[in-house]
DNA sequence: CATGAATGAGCTTTCATTCAT
DNA sequence: CATGAATGAAAGCTCATTCAT
């Protein structure tokens, strides 16, 4: 639980750098000079970059869940329950746009790629709280009959696309809209 | 007869190499060698990597747009011409996945990012098909009352999403599917 | 002695951009743009980049030994003549910097130092104007009995530090400094 | 104990290599190779080449400087102190031939012409040694009434000219030789 | 003779990684 | 455990030279 200063030091400095610049403007000694940590201290702690760059990803996506879970109750009726996760994701990334960009560098990236394949043979596990939610609306005839796959994209692709072009400042979110624009996503999953 | 040959084997060798190994991963020797040409040849057509980059986005771009105006006719009704356009838009991806690719790749990157900006600002034009769609679909109170960003964000998000599932082999896309999906995309937007 | 227009229109277009740029500052493809001929055609005259500079530089100094015997008279008293040749120099600089600039560059390469060295060894012949000069002078007793190159370094050694200095915008000659630094440096081969 | 140890075998392996082949004969892994140093290393001495290269130039100025100073006395008449500065300066140029090379170059390359403006328009300083003594000889209308620059270029034109001619083996200076060049020179700049 | 597209060796510079201290 | 100097493979790009047309 108590992990060593300097890790973290170094997991935030990579966040910043890489979401600022890319994965290959952000080389360790720029992520070492950032984290007040020498470059051959990173590798204590990451094997080597890649390492790196995979361990950053999961953490930030383990806090994204937990941001989601946050409010989210088993109790509420279904609609509610989808539109608090929506609106929940929506707001999480225009509140840390840093870790929005770092997220869609790493998901279009080979790592991206990568990880994905893994999900997909079982190597690596799909977030619960996706899976628990559509599995339930497919079940109660709410949302439509598609596979799980393709009511995630329905569900959770527009989102995705208008967090960049708020964050890149093409336009403003605010609450009215984000719950408009959840609503809107409702409209394209449910039956 | 065909006197850019060195240019097309350049271009193409580029395509299918960034599309797999990504923008850093696709080195000028390599491109040079896939394509049958020494590297200083590359720099006749192109005055450097960017602009090799950028010249191929933009040809990709401009054949896409050629295949979804292909059986589009403006005297069809609005919803029609929707689905044409996103299943097209769907199928084309599907068929050329090395293209689907590298637009991902392009788009997510600071090259896309620029481009973005620059067709915002209106230095570079925002290709016709879509907007006038959306904007006589707003006219015409079909629509969402959204601005076109989010608009095009709903009815676009989803496809590129499922694009990339399809071809990284998550699941199969048939006709029945890509035009079920695409009635999906327009409950997301209509009114 | 009608040599073919196009070898002429190259080493002009050399001279310019060599003087300018640098020896590397001018590459073949820009001194053929420049000359408006194709680089093959360059190669037709000049075997290669060194034959050309070389030639070039030949080509120079004989224009200059012609403007330093215009007007020079061996009937003239010994001094007259010393003063009308680095009269004559100084001024063939200042209204030819590009040609000062030049020789400049090839007399501080490794060209200059070969010349040089096959000027020693005879294998190239010395500007007869000057050691006819000189030899004369000592000659007579009128000149300090140096060797000849210790002579020359006294003679011309200021002169071409001050076409630098004023072709580099330092400071201005005019007809009578040039006239005053002439006899400056009388004086210092003279007796 | 000597920490910029590498740093100085750089600029050894520099000074000798672009002495003898030019800037343009003497690339970056041909000086590590000699320095004994991977390339890399160079450049956590010097940020570029041209850094390297002024750098070099600057040592090779203050060590000349060290040397002109050394047994010069303000206390001496002016003509004595003009002589020892003078004899100095070709007394280091012959015994560092390599020093007078990379020097010769530099000054007549892209940098000196820099250094030289940046000099004239006081963003450098002038070492201090020439400036004081033309100063003082003019004051004390010992000096032909000219201008600091062309009593410089009367004073050390052909002493750099005679320098050269020594190390290209074109004739053999010694000792006597040396102080009549001095002499020459003196009477050259004495009113 | 003239052309200029093509070549590829060679240049400067970067940066992930190692290891002696 | 921490350090950061050292490494050297590999990148993007240039340009003298060739040769098919």
């Amino acid at each position: 639980m108590n992990k060593p200063d300097k890790r973290d030091e170094v997991i935030q400095a990579a966040l910043e750098l890489i979401a600022e610049k890319g994965f290959h403007g952000a080389p360790m000694s720029m992520i070492a000079e950032k984290s007040g940590v020498a470059v051959g201290t990173i590798y204590r702690y990451f094997e080597n970059k890649d390492v790196l760059i995979n361990a950053l990803y999961h953490e930030l996506e383990e806090k994204i869940l937990v941001s989601l879970r946050d409010g989210y109750s088993a109790g509420e009726p279904f609609r509610k329950r989808f539109l608090h996760v929506a609106t929940a994701l929506l707001r999480y990334f225009i509140t840390h746009p840093i870790h929005f960009r770092y997220i869609e560098q790493y998901q279009h990236s080979p790592y991206g790629a990568s990880l994905r394949r893994d999900r997909l043979l079982g190597k690596a596990n799909i977030p619960s709280i996706f899976s628990e939610l559509f599995a339930e609306g497919v079940a109660q005839q709410v949302l439509k009959d598609f596979p799980f796959i393709i009511l995630f994209a329905l569900a959770f692709g527009p989102l995705i696309a208008l967090a960049r072009d708020h964050i890149l400042g093409f336009f403003v979110l605010d609450d009215v809209l984000i719950t408009q624009i959840a609503e809107a996503c409702w409209d394209g999953i449910k039956r």
